[in-house]
DNA sequence: TTTCAACACTCAAACGTTTGCGCAAAATAC
DNA sequence: GTATTTTGCGCAAACGTTTGAGTGTTGAAA
């Protein structure tokens, strides 16, 4: 048990004061050409490495970025990880992962911990406590330290920061304008209550498609879920009320639970209705039959987030303030929940 | 935009020393009542918190824990981060995450960048490539810096550290099992090659309860996946090729590759064939039907790991190194993938 | 021989903390 | 009034780096 080379333990062991060493390691026209090479081959040999801690000390800046997120348990967000880590690590930086749980607290809790000089930066989305509370004093105060901050998927408008999100409404236009399009006339809506901004979103770009083509708006075919806990039995409900021959749902487990309701109504996907869901997970590939659905892209998400972060993070200082936002563009897959 | 109070510029402003500001403020008898409250009201007024870097590096503790894994897109892990994250944050503890991509490179660049200080210990899951190549050394030197390891799920013998593991010969004993009992007599194992030590594990469970039970063993039951990419085809094959009334798949995927067959086949799950799956994921609480599962309880697992890392991190060092095994109990979960 | 630049290296400060020790002034004891 | 203790605070070192300024030695130019 070797507790780690210091610069300090090489100087003293070769008889040669600390910067020497330093500035050997760094290849410094300082040192002597012999003195530098006796150097580094000491420190190739005894496997010198730099310690981070100080090295982040001295620099201020700790080439780590804290990613806080709602919930690690699902798809969408490994996915955004991954691509925040991809571009990350090409960059040289680490990842802290932190998860929130949705809780308001557990997020203030957890950006004041990593504000404190634990990392440079932070990818957050938002709890969704905090969407409804509309307290955003956590996140305002650290970006007024200085640290900046890249908001992605769940993003509001009072916070000014660079954000990376999808254009909801399109997506959402796009799927719907598909079942029109293989002639589907009643579609069902399966969407979640407003303040959840993506279902707001949602819903407003299925109205819109209606609209543009002058189908009319039945609002007892949208169906807006309060209660998780609780959604698969109101969208049995929902589809054994009403006739459609389409259903719209915002995310995968509404897809699924209104195909199994359609399945047990005795009536077939996508023969009798077709269904489509919003972000492209394990499921969606996996079900029987496989969803048709808007991907989401998380991975090319999280890689938009951590470029803008790092972007900002290795910027002059001088160079002035100027917030992006970059929309990722959705995609619909086609697979076997709606008919050809 | 306000750069972070420190200590200094607290000892400045009130016209003191740095080292009264920092007795003060953590309660020090030396310091004399009112200076204390007047450090005290000003350190709050202006939300002063203590620069972690600075601490670490005067601790040398970093209360930060990396757990490096194969992939995060994948729903066992995520619990197992779920699992991590909570204890380690009930502790004091940050939590950065690494992926290796099942690469060795990436794995050694991975604990290289976290050992030079920025994080006390280790919990990991060895990527597929450095079971294959069966190269610990960057373990190894890390255990040998005095930095502890924990390792889960994919572990070896050769290492020395605490682990967390599932008992994976029983899980599979329970599973085939439950199938005997339920009447099955053929029942067909789709696994992996051997050297993906669960696949090997899972294997011998199905091995010995079919010998306890007196059933012959059939060898063209048992398939055993070389290429991931290949799965489902060979998978299909080996449903197509051979009679059986039962299949127990080493994960989920191969379990509904599996029912996928068997139903194209023209025989129904479970009344024609039961099938059992191994890890309980998302698609197994979603597919229809629904999966009968080995459930691997990634959550516990993880929140097991933090705790044997935290315990060796806050002991003192006088105590003698023991390493521990904590072997986490798998529960056999009854959906509809068997016959009642 | 003196002067001065080039060379090769060391010193010391800084990043933001914590903490043992020293020291002055005030309070107490004699 | 002096001697001693107590109180309240500051100094400086340490954690491991980097880096500008300083220093001593050499060799060559004047």
């Amino acid at each position: 048990m070797k507790p780690k080379l210091t610069l300090k333990q090489i100087a003293r062991e070769l008889d040669v004061s600390i910067s020497t060493v330093s500035k050997a390691l760094r290849d410094s026209s300082e040192i002597g050409e012999e003195t530098r090479k006796k150097i580094k081959a000491f420190a190739k040999l005894y496997n010198y490495r730099p310690n981070n801690i100080a090295l982040s000390l001295k620099n201020r800046k700790t080439k780590t970025i804290g990613i806080i997120i709602p919930e690690i348990v699902h798809y969408f967000f490994t996915t955004v990880i991954s691509g925040v880590e991809q571009v990350a690590n090409e960059m040289g930086y680490n990842v802290i992962v932190c998860l929130s749980n949705n809780s308001f607290d557990k997020e203030v809790l957890n950006l004041e911990m990593l504000a404190n000089g634990s990392t440079d930066g932070f990818i957050l989305s938002m709890a969704k406590e905090t969407m409804q509370k509309e307290d955003y004093h956590h996140l305002t105060e650290v970006t007024n330290q200085g640290m900046p901050v890249v908001l992605f998927d769940r993003v509001v408008d009072e916070i000014h920061c660079d954000k990376v999100i999808i254009d909801d409404v399109l997506g959402a236009k796009k799927a719907v304008q598909y079942l029109l399009d293989k002639g589907s006339k009643k579609i069902g809506l399966v969407s979640t209550v407003d303040y959840v901004s993506v279902g707001k979103l949602r819903t407003r770009g299925y109205l819109e498609v209606l609209r543009e083509n002058n189908v009319e708006i039945d609002d007892k075919l949208i169906l807006k879920i309060e209660d998780m806990d609780n959604s698969e039995t109101e969208i049995k409900d929902f589809i054994d009320k009403n006739e459609v021959d389409a259903v719209f749902a915002v995310n995968e487990h509404f897809a699924i639970y209104a195909i199994k309701a359609i399945q047990e109504k005795g009536l077939k996907v996508p023969e009798d209705v077709s269904v489509i869901g919003f972000t492209d997970g394990e499921l969606s590939k996996r079900f029987i039959p496989s969803l048709t659905t808007v991907s989401q892209h998380g991975e090319r998400m999280g890689a938009e987030a951590a470029r803008l972060l790092i972007d900002k993070l290795e910027r002059k200082p001088e160079e002035e303030e100027s917030y992006r936002t970059v929309i990722v563009e959705t995609n619909l897959i086609e697979r076997n929940s709606t008919k050809l």
